[in-house]
DNA sequence: TTGTATGCGTTATCAG
DNA sequence: CTGATAACGCATACAA
């Protein structure tokens, strides 16, 4: 590989020269110009980045850190911030971390080590206190799950209102039996959905049956099998509301394979709106994050603190929406 | 930020003293190990990536540049990446590029630019010359979608003869008039899956017939379209071979609007076996991948050249299996 | 318009 | 075991 010297050396310029003529906003003479070019076309000549960020202390990089690509939730988000990260000249590079904290840390590693000028945080497993002292050193956004009380800005919907929301279109379409399948960690999402749906039940004078409630890990085999404990339940419930979508599916799939009907049987509600709730059968009614905005909010707000210095805002909340389809109502 | 002379100074050392300390298999005395890393610690210190790099000229990086991180076909094939990287003390960054040659080439930049040691290419955007010339530079393997006739390795399956199997099952369901939904761009899978479909016909002494083959972009909406088509076809095709899930899918639920029984009144296979196939309703018949393990042996691959500084092969193939679900037997 | 000199932060070599 | 020095490749301030 050649580097600058090398190509100063064979247009018979300086260094300083061909810089000029690789960053353009320099004045350089015509000639001088069609030399340089000439010897960068020869020697095949590509500027390493490394020189170049460590000279600029500026990469016009950013990384996103999340737990998992495979979660369609987090694709759409990406986008979002890819978009906006574009359009104010930054470039994203993905760390899949699959919610293990030592990957995380790696790539943090590579963070603090300036390899990129900013980060957007999806689900950390860092506890508050490291993230709050990487707050120190770095701009970094946190989205959709946050923890609070860190001077880092987050972006995200309001989890209780939605879950709330949600359950509350099940009682009003008659149900009584209402189970729920969330998820047991740190994420805050988790508890404020619960609450939700408790605040829901409270409201309409049905008692809250720990029964009801069971816990799995986002993933489709878990709702399975929550359902099917579920439905083994002497007073069987007549609704589900799911913190996933991924969840929801994978119960609808269980209550399938008992002969139910739904949403005669059983009703169940999701939690995402990922683009494959639409095209399952029954469609699933679920909330919608909007998702493509919290990437776009996010990046915003990441790249005011990477030119600004600082946040704008620490709490983003967007609006959700329940989304009513096959799964609910026939 | 600070930096290995603050350290340093602090530490009343040198900053070649800070450097062993930091990178372990020195010889450090006990006791200023001690005051070296209390230094450390009281700064808050963290190395320079883009320095140490730059020294080493080595990154224990690779990229992954794929089109797409929503297609959850390529997400197991970065699982299987990333594990082989781990074991060998790399790590991955995915770069998104939305099939858009523009941003392919901002990352090809970066990779030439010393950035990382290697690559992993998805589906790439390049030309056959640029791809080559890229070779000269870095370690970069082909993975799944693939160039012929330049010197980079690629690791896929043998697509016309998954192809060929997976319409020979439909012919041996007793199909004949069996529809093809491909996809017309650059990809030798796409011309190759059609070829399979073509042979399979051919063996059994079905004619082709053109009004029976059309293109889609690999989306659930492509498929759902042309199976509308399809079904307004006097001669109404009795099996589709799709080559993606994902429009296989679409046309699923395309028929199902039309009231027709999947697979007694239309049998339809995909081709990949995304997680998702099997969790659908009807599940889907298809052609397996073995996506994680085409990601170990890309990534291998990839280690060996970045490490012995060339291929050991230039070929790979995997196998595939047919997978028989609902959607094709009852 | 161009060249010289310097430093971004690190590690490797060599001497002590 | 430790320090001084140079070099990785680049961009910039300053001088010419």
């Amino acid at each position: 590989m050649s580097t600058i010297n090398d190509v100063a050396a064979r247009a018979g310029v300086s260094a300083a020269t061909v810089s000029r003529v690789i960053n353009v906003n320099s004045n350089v003479s015509p000639e001088t110009f069609k030399k340089v070019t000439k010897a960068i076309d020869e020697l095949n000549y590509r500027p390493n980045i490394l020189g170049r960020n460590l000279r600029k202390t500026k990469s016009e990089r950013i990384l996103v850190i999340l737990p998992n690509i495979s979660n369609p939730f987090y694709s759409e988000i990406v986008k979002g911030i890819e978009d906006v990260a574009n359009q104010n000249g930054y470039y994203v590079m993905l760390c899949n971390t699959d919610s293990d904290l030592a990957r995380e840390e790696k790539y943090i590693k590579m963070l603090k080590g300036q390899l990129a000028d900013g980060a957007i945080l999806m689900a950390s497993e860092m506890n508050s206190d490291d993230l709050a002292e990487l707050s120190k050193d770095i701009p970094v956004v946190q989205c959709c799950e946050y923890k609070e009380g860190i001077p880092m800005p987050h972006v995200s919907i309001d989890n209780e209102l939605a879950a709330y929301k949600a359950v509350k279109h099940l009682i009003g379409l008659g149900h009584e039996k209402i189970a729920f399948i969330g998820a047991k960690n740190q994420f805050l999402s988790s508890s404020l959905r619960k609450k939700g749906y408790i605040r829901a039940l409270g409201e309409a004078g049905i008692n809250f049956d720990p029964d009801y409630c069971d816990y799995g890990d986002y993933s489709y085999k878990s709702g399975f099998r929550i359902m099917k404990q579920l439905l083994k339940l002497s007073q069987r419930p007549t609704a589900v509301f799911c913190i996933s979508d991924i969840m929801a599916i994978g119960a609808i799939r269980s209550a399938m394979e008992e002969k139910l009907q739904i949403p005669e049987d059983i009703a169940v509600c999701g939690f995402d709106n990922i683009y494959f709730s639409k095209m399952f059968k029954p469609s699933l009614t679920t909330i919608s994050q909007p998702m493509y905005d919290l990437g776009c909010v996010a990046m915003d707000a990441l790249v005011n603190m990477i030119e600004n210095g600082k946040a704008e805002t620490m709490h983003y909340f967007l609006e959700h929406e329940l989304v009513i389809r096959e799964s609910t109502v026939k």
